[in-house]
DNA sequence: AACATTTGTTAGATTAATCTAACTTTATAT
DNA sequence: ATATAAAGTTAGATTAATCTAACAAATGTT
């Protein structure tokens, strides 16, 4: 069994090695905020659990083991978001946190059950893919609404960083997913894109926040 | 702030004393499967902290301040319980065992979502009281089954034991909170008690059973 | 009272997870 | 190519939580 600090660097690998192609201990250690050294004693002893492939110097790998434990914590997380999204009523902004916790709990009945109560959800509440019980992950294909050009509309399907500010933001503009956004023009200077959906007009975001939100481009009739 | 092994010492002193009167460190030494040295370090931990009285060789005792920390994670322990069962279909059986995780989530706003949805209950699926925020418990005064007399009617008010093995035996025999009891005799050699309940005509409960099962005498017309 | 048993403490070791300081390797920039 | 910076490792220390062995105090039994 692992320990709830090595499913935390076990999860961390994953999402880092998803978000940038590889991981090095040094992204480990900001990612995780802690040092280096710590890092590559964890990494040694995660490798004798022959859940990551670890070579002096070289980027880190998780094995096949590793990656399938990892994301069947990122499942239990991503659920928990979903059920207490869903059914406890909380915000998409304040939910991570708390999964962040729950997602350690060991007990497959309880994720079970939510997932049940949910209907086998296959995204959570920030658009992210839940893991299969296998660990097994359906990426979809998103594009970044920064990359979007104007006169096309787009869907709102995931949002890239889940952090509370961020949400908190995007509530305040009453962007959810699901949302049909317009897009009119680009600054070319900063790429601010101005765009409308549902009954905001010309609303301005600025390429920080285009960039954070992925979108699916909708076939025009 | 505690650790999650504090929180268990805390929680294990304030049962123990309601269930004897007093703590001794071989006491929890036996309920928390930890050694009596290791008892002893952690209570001294803990008098540093001003949660537990401590003095050599005397029975320990919980602060005001270390009462009302183990109340609060009791709470959130039965809180936990009862949202398991209630909201999400478990059985009274299987629900201790998460909670004893669950209980350590730090996040206010997620057990008040559970009070909140469940209505503020004041008791837990094994009929224990739930301590409101500020810790305070309200006891209700329960004879043991054990402890009645023939023919006399008792309502079925909590279980003293919360083992899974104990609550299946008592779904097995349909014996459930809220029951109306109607004791016809005690085996004077044994204590096994002779009782009727729902559909059930002449029940053989061993004084194993009557012991453990909590009950309010009811006023007979 | 004397002895035995149970309970509790002290001392010292162990393991997991972390850190800092010092050193080494790899990458980057002149 | 050399120097500088960044990334990574090694060694050794620290803290929390646990243990065993040895000893001490309190309790129970003849
Ligand atoms: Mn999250
Ligand atoms: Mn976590
Ligand atoms: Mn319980
Ligand atoms: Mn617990």
């Amino acid at each position: 069994m692992n320990s709830l600090t090595e499913e935390n660097y076990l999860k961390a690998m994953f999402t880092l090695t998803n978000e940038k192609g590889e991981v090095n201990v040094n992204d480990l250690s900001k990612h995780l905020n802690i040092k280096m050294p710590t890092v590559t004693s964890m990494m040694k002893k995660l490798a004798a659990k022959e859940l990551v492939d670890y070579q002096s110097y070289k980027p880190l790998r998780l094995t096949e083991s590793g990656k399938k434990e990892a994301a069947l914590i990122i499942r239990k997380h991503r659920l928990t978001e979903m059920f207490l999204v869903e059914k406890m009523g909380f915000g998409w902004e304040s939910v991570h946190e708390i999964a962040e916790q729950v997602e350690h709990v060991r007990s497959p009945e309880f994720f079970d059950k939510m997932d049940e109560i949910l209907g086998h959800p296959k995204i959570d509440p920030h658009g992210s893919p839940i893991p299969d019980k296998d660990g097994n992950i359906v990426w979809k294909e998103y594009l970044k609404l920064s990359e979007c050009v104007p006169d096309t509309e787009v869907r709102l399907s995931a949002v890239m960083n889940s952090s509370e500010d961020f949400l908190r933001f995007l509530n305040s503009k009453e962007l959810h997913l699901g949302l049909t956004i317009r897009i009119h023009s680009i600054e070319p200077f900063d790429q601010t894109m101005i765009v409308s959906y549902d009954n905001k007009m010309n609303e301005v975001l600025s390429s920080k926040v285009t960039e954070r939100l992925l979108v699916e481009k909708l076939m025009l009739p």
